[in-house]
DNA sequence: GCATTAATTTGCGTATGCATTAAATAATCC
DNA sequence: GGATTATTTAATGCATACGCAAATTAATGC
């Protein structure tokens, strides 16, 4: 027995991020907060409440008389939140450098690394997504800005549904985990010069394969 | 005749902003939803809405029950602000440069820079501040990301209420705008990386004087 | 037919009321 | 008297209702 019972705009806003990541509600599709309050069976009030959030998060757009559309990515927007992440991420990872920390508080982050070897191996993509997530959140927890983690996080959810498009159509991400060694090594040696550039490096060369990647299967949006 | 007729969700997160940064809503106080309904004259439905916007924009706290909390900033917010504004207006101005803009587009820049001039040499700290706000704006504006430019304005509207205390009990701003200067001609002759070391010494030198003044003066929260 | 206007529908913004539940107060027990 | 439990109070979360304006459809004129 899980005894919960939150709150329905609590609900209403999981369900809507959940349905969106998973592309039950599609990019660019336009629907009436009726509608989603018939969807999760509640009134319009926590419909729109959740809906207010997560216009506020990027994650749809409200149109009054058009309904809510849930916002689709474009390259342009994809270079953008690339450019973010490259700057906030890499910020946090010479500031985690700094810190030096003990092994045991990067346990998390070397953890993550071998998930993702091992991810590979198997060839289980979706495991390889979850294990790059967690390295990237732990890292800008590491780098101690509550500010840039909520950030990231933003721009993380606007990039997922995507990604699990993105994903299935490059080729293994090997090179990715070296870099991660790389920036995890910078970080265990205190040396936050390297972290930052390492990291700096990693996510320009990330953002440069996946806009090669969408022009190349000329994917305008997504 | 300004034929407006805005909506009251619409009124209530304009006014509600203005009240925080004048102060007139004072950072750490309480306050129910009933009471902000009442003191902007409409239904609590509309006020709602206005505060579940302004807390995802990291201005006040909804806890339930206790009531709507505009959120104080202690001088180790100020430093993760300023370190994100950092991070993102470096890059702004990186690319900014790298765009080669002629003249003209940075007319605006050139005029904030001018306007600071004047301000100091009036002593009119507000004005100042005012033209402050532009040459920043505008900086990220010329960056040509729209993500950077709303990130920035939120982490610049989080600061706003504290810089009406700061201003006034800092030594007058006059180093600041040879560090502007410096960033607008290094935009004028496209040199990326002169823009971005430039502003972030800029930001980080702005960060050290404010980190310095908040300690000198035991404030701990604002 | 086509354009213009009138009628109708429909979705949204907001007010209102109520059930729920946390907090505050009173009451009871040891 | 202090602690625990019962009672009351009150703020919130949500459903509901309704007026208004936008959008759609029907009607009318030319």
């Amino acid at each position: 027995m899980s005894g919960k019972a939150l709150s329905s705009s609590h609900r209403a806003l999981q369900e809507l991020r959940s349905k969106i990541f998973s592309g039950e509600l599609a990019a660019g599709s336009d629907h009436l907060e009726s509608e989603l309050a018939d969807l999760l069976e509640m009134s319009r009030t926590p419909v729109r409440e959740a809906v207010l959030t997560l216009e506020s998060q990027g994650l749809l757009e409200m149109r009054p008389r058009k309904g809510v559309r849930i916002l689709p990515l474009s390259p342009d927007d994809m270079a953008e939140i690339y450019d973010v992440l490259t700057e906030l991420e890499s910020h946090a990872a010479e500031r985690a450098a700094a810190e030096n920390f003990p092994e045991s508080d990067l346990a998390a982050l070397a953890q993550a690394i071998d998930d993702m070897d091992k991810a590979i191996a198997d060839t289980d993509l979706d495991a390889w997504a979850e294990a790059d997530d967690r390295f990237h959140g732990e890292l800008v927890r590491l780098g101690g800005n509550s500010r840039i983690q909520s950030i990231v996080a933003m721009m993380s959810d606007q990039v997922r549904r995507a990604r699990t498009t993105t994903l299935f159509m490059r080729p293994v991400p090997t090179q990715s985990n070296e870099d991660h060694r790389k920036v995890y090594q910078a970080i265990r040696e205190g040396d936050a010069a390297t972290a930052r550039d390492s990291h700096r490096q990693h996510r320009q060369y990330a953002k440069a394969i996946l806009i090669e990647l969408l022009d190349k299967h000329r994917m305008r949006f997504l």
